[in-house]
DNA sequence: GCCAACGTTGGC
DNA sequence: GCCAACGTTGGC
């Protein structure tokens, strides 16, 4: 069975030890193959080393920024290899208790595939998530997808950075998003011209919380509530920032 | 081995 | 820039 990925990534720029971390779709899109590497993150790291497989899909995600969402889409273009950049005293993240023989930290090595031709937006993941059935607006999403993205680990995991998406229908459902849009497209836009609440309106959403919490339907799940769930689960989250500075310092090689 | 204080992620 | 979420650390 194939699995998928999403991999958070910081399009921002942002300066840690002198470096910036800064990795957006469009950097990705420049270098076709990038290292993932920086992840100081146990779970993260499993993930890579033990159970990301060539060809695997990834969708790529832009975190710490405005609008964050899936931005693009990538494959694993090499399975889990160590991480060097734990052993390099001048990285942001290095790790002066990885021993050389007995490498602590994986990456893998993921390749550009395709632009998003429209960003499949957090904010429109969350709303499509509190909806009881699939939204008129979007006559191609169906029953399953929904329900599948009311799965997602980066709604129910969000700090997560490198997280495994178990159901293909997500893949699928956010193909379909990127692909064909359909909601208000300039939700960015609208956010810098009229704030949050207009934004959510063009999303079709009542989440800004000036409409009252209930109108969406469905939604009832604040962070808090989110969080208690989480609470029992096992892996420790992931740095994404790191996932920006190893990049971007391959990046400055080029 | 409990749990309060602390630190980091990352959405807003 | 704020702060919720939540893992980690360290005192006991």
């Amino acid at each position: 069975m194939t699995m998928s990925w999403l991999m958070k990534a910081e399009p921002d720029s942002r300066v840690v030890k002198g470096k910036d971390v800064k990795f957006s779709v469009d950097d990705f899109e420049r270098m076709k193959v990038s290292p993932w590497d920086g992840v100081r993150n146990p779970e993260a790291s499993r993930f890579m080393r033990e159970r990301m497989k060539m060809g695997d899909k990834v969708l790529f995600y832009h975190s710490n920024t405005k609008i964050p969402g899936i931005a693009g889409f990538a494959e694993i273009c090499k399975e889990g290899y160590p991480d060097y950049t734990a052993w390099d005293p001048s990285h942001p993240y290095f790790d002066p208790k990885t021993d050389k023989d007995k490498p602590k930290w994986y990456m893998v090595d993921i390749r550009f595939v395709s632009r998003a031709n429209h960003l499949v937006s957090l904010p429109l993941l969350k709303h499509l998530a509190t909806l009881p059935e699939p939204p008129s607006n979007l006559p191609y999403l169906k029953e399953q997808h929904l329900k599948a993205i009311k799965s997602m680990a980066l709604l129910t995991r969000g700090r997560l950075s490198v997280q495994p998406v178990d159901d293909p229908l997500v893949v699928e459902a956010v193909e379909l998003l990127a692909e064909k849009g359909g909601w208000d497209e300039d939700i960015d836009g609208a956010k810098k011209r009229n704030g949050k609440k207009r934004a959510a309106e063009a999303l079709g959403s009542e989440e800004a919380g000036d409409n009252g919490p209930e109108a969406a339907g469905a939604k009832t799940e604040s962070r808090d509530a989110g969080a208690k769930k989480k609470r029992r689960s096992n892996g420790a989250d992931t740095p994404t920032r790191s996932e920006g500075s190893r990049r971007s310092a391959r990046l400055k090689k080029e």
